[in-house]
DNA sequence: CTCACAATTGTGAACGCTAACAGCATCCGC
DNA sequence: GCGGATGCTGTTAGCGTTCACAATTGTGAG
């Protein structure tokens, strides 16, 4: 022991010196360690690597001197040699919204959890051209997954096709061939939310969509023309907004002057409070005359006037499917998440059809109290 | 040159096999660039790192090289021989907000523009231990310093005092001795906003704040006093809210039977909804009884009923001066900036004290456009 | 006691890069 | 035409780990 091995020779620690914790001592490495434990620095590695055929006093004395010197191993050093740096890439699109965020923040507990550390990259842009090249940015500081969560088909597609080197799962609605996904059932959630209305008797739905380019939006009018489509119904063309409650006061003031139309699927929670906003205007109460139901149940849902019918979607859950995907990817685990259905979480601002008939009038019950949140 | 040291014979790629650019092929070190462009190792690194005394026409050669084997440095070599990560660690507590989760996005920007990576710990919890035991997770990421994104004052106490080896840059609103600092300034916020109200002529001006651990809330909390004080009006005792728009709406009920009080100041937007909804369900309208203020100018505040008054902070700006503040305390750039203060966006939640007299009680006057909308 | 064999521990040699210094032209002034 | 700057380029030595072995110690049967 004591190996008067160049590395020991060459740390010249002085031994009357090393004592002092001052600032300006250099972290101890793996050879201080093993002077301290009196054995080489192999075994100090098998000790913190966990590897068996190390007697359990050595292990003792080893984790009582990294304990004493404060010992923590070099990330770098590691990564170096195992070529394997345990990081992972993640990329969020657009304004920091309530479900991209939520999902990014559960993601990043997974991935601790899965001893993963998770370099991010938002981005407010969401254009092919910088999408590129912080996706580039991630591989340059040898992530071993990226994780693309994404709203617009365009961020999707900026991904799509280049080879990155490092597998790429998209949070994302539509498939792309060249990247794994997870997702929530955007469609089988918007056919519950217009199921819902069809069951209360309307028959005149209309719906108030996402942009074009948000592939959510794309799968919820898709559920909606299904649900529509499978009951007989006719759907009129979709007003398309931007997220905004500002445009869902907007297409609220043209839904208002439609006297067939009872029933408004909002695509998200925002928009319906716009559109619940304009009805109320120009004299549409709600749900008196016209239900309305909205997507996401964001926390203010809630408390809308009157409170929000909506779809619950699981973000906690799309955050944990994220990283078992990379994990599924990287070989570690097992395969990719199933998609998930989300909740209709019926409010009050849906009611049966009854008091102001459409086209045709009937009773109505009054079922169903108002306010008792999550019922249904 | 193709000097045979110890490296070039070890990689031992035999010169037919090298070509193939197939999948197992290891990425290629600076040694293969330098093979392919005639120099020495050393030479590569000059250019990769920008260092002069380089031939132009070299340069080229090892620049084409580069691209030719598409060829990326490491990282973690780098690191290990520079003791330089330029990895900073990002902990954002608490549910994602629109004011922290922007806050993080920008500082994500401005640090990326800076060439720096970020690793980010989002986590629900805020006791002492995780948020610890987190911070402690980065250093071992060796990260260059951390930014603490702190709403809950027990979130920076929880990293107070404690040595991790590593400066911390907090973005909280109150002042802790062992680390530095940026903040907009909430109290200089809370007096705009109070301030209004007393131009407008109100004396009785009630405040529903933020939860008491919650360091913004207590400064507003301050500033509404202060205004106040100064204007010699009364400052009865705040109700504490939590944030959410629930709790707004359960102070509202109770305000709406104050009759005295003509104007309320609501520490954030989501609760200012609420008091609106309570204020409004119990008959006293907004603007024509009771003016409201609310913080934060959210997305939505423009489209509550009616639209919000309230007091818009910038955290755009505090994102980057939270990455100003790392490159300060990095000693690569200038001192800690100073804080921000927010602007007062006058909307239709206020008015001038007229109509209904505060001790006399009157009938509401149908004014003001109060969009009876969401109004129940 | 002795020897084979397992359990434990130690010894170089990478990993891919930068730092420090050494070497070699080239150029300038006298 | 020579000495010394002044580019430019190359050589060697780490950075702190893990890996692949080699060496040593302990154990139980004969």
């Amino acid at each position: 022991m004591m190996a008067g091995n160049e590395r020991a020779a060459g740390a010249g620690q002085g031994a009357g010196r090393r004592v002092s914790d001052d600032e300006k001592a250099r972290a101890a490495t793996i050879f201080d360690v093993a002077r301290l434990a009196g054995v080489s620095h192999q075994t100090v590695s098998r000790v913190l690597n966990d590897l068996p055929n190390v007697r359990p006093a050595t292990r003792a004395r080893v984790e009582q001197a990294i304990k004493q010197l404060r010992y923590v191993p070099s990330p770098a050093a590691r990564a170096l040699v195992t070529r394997r740096t345990r990081t992972l890439g993640l990329i969020v699109t657009g304004a920091p919204d309530y479900g991209p965020s939520s999902t990014a923040l559960h993601f990043n507990e997974a991935a601790r959890d899965a001893r993963y550390s998770v370099i991010t990259a938002s981005m407010l842009e969401t254009d092919a051209a910088s999408l590129r090249s912080t996706a580039e940015l991630l591989v340059r500081q040898n992530v071993e997954a990226i994780v693309l969560i994404a709203a617009q088909r365009a961020a999707l597609d900026a991904l799509d096709g280049i080879e990155l080197g490092v597998p790429v799962v998209a949070v994302a609605s539509e498939d792309r061939g060249s990247m794994h996904r997870v997702w929530l059932d955007q469609y089988a959630g918007a056919r519950l939310a217009v199921g819902h209305l069809i069951e209360l008797g309307h028959r005149e739905i209309r719906h108030v969509s996402g942009p074009t380019n948000a592939m959510d939006g794309a799968e919820r009018v898709r559920g909606w023309a299904a649900e529509l489509g499978e009951h007989g119904l006719p759907a009129r063309e979709p007003l398309v907004g931007d997220w905004s409650p500002g445009s869902g006061y907007v297409h609220g003031r043209t839904l208002a002057e439609d006297r067939e139309m009872t029933a408004v699927f909002v695509s998200n929670d925002q928009m319906a409070l716009g559109v619940i906003h304009a009805l109320a205007e120009a004299g549409r109460s709600v749900p008196g005359d016209v239900s309305v139901v909205g997507f996401d149940d964001i926390p203010e849902a809630e408390f809308f006037a009157p409170p929000l019918t909506t779809v619950r979607q699981d973000f906690v859950e799309l955050g944990r499917d994220a990283m078992a995907g990379v994990l599924a990817v990287l070989g570690d685990d097992d395969r990719m998440p199933a998609p998930r259905v989300p909740d209709l979480i019926v409010r009050a601002s849906t009611a049966p059809l009854g008091d102001a008939a459409p086209s045709a009038p009937s009773s109505a019950s009054s079922k169903s109290g108002s306010r008792a949140a999550v019922s249904s």
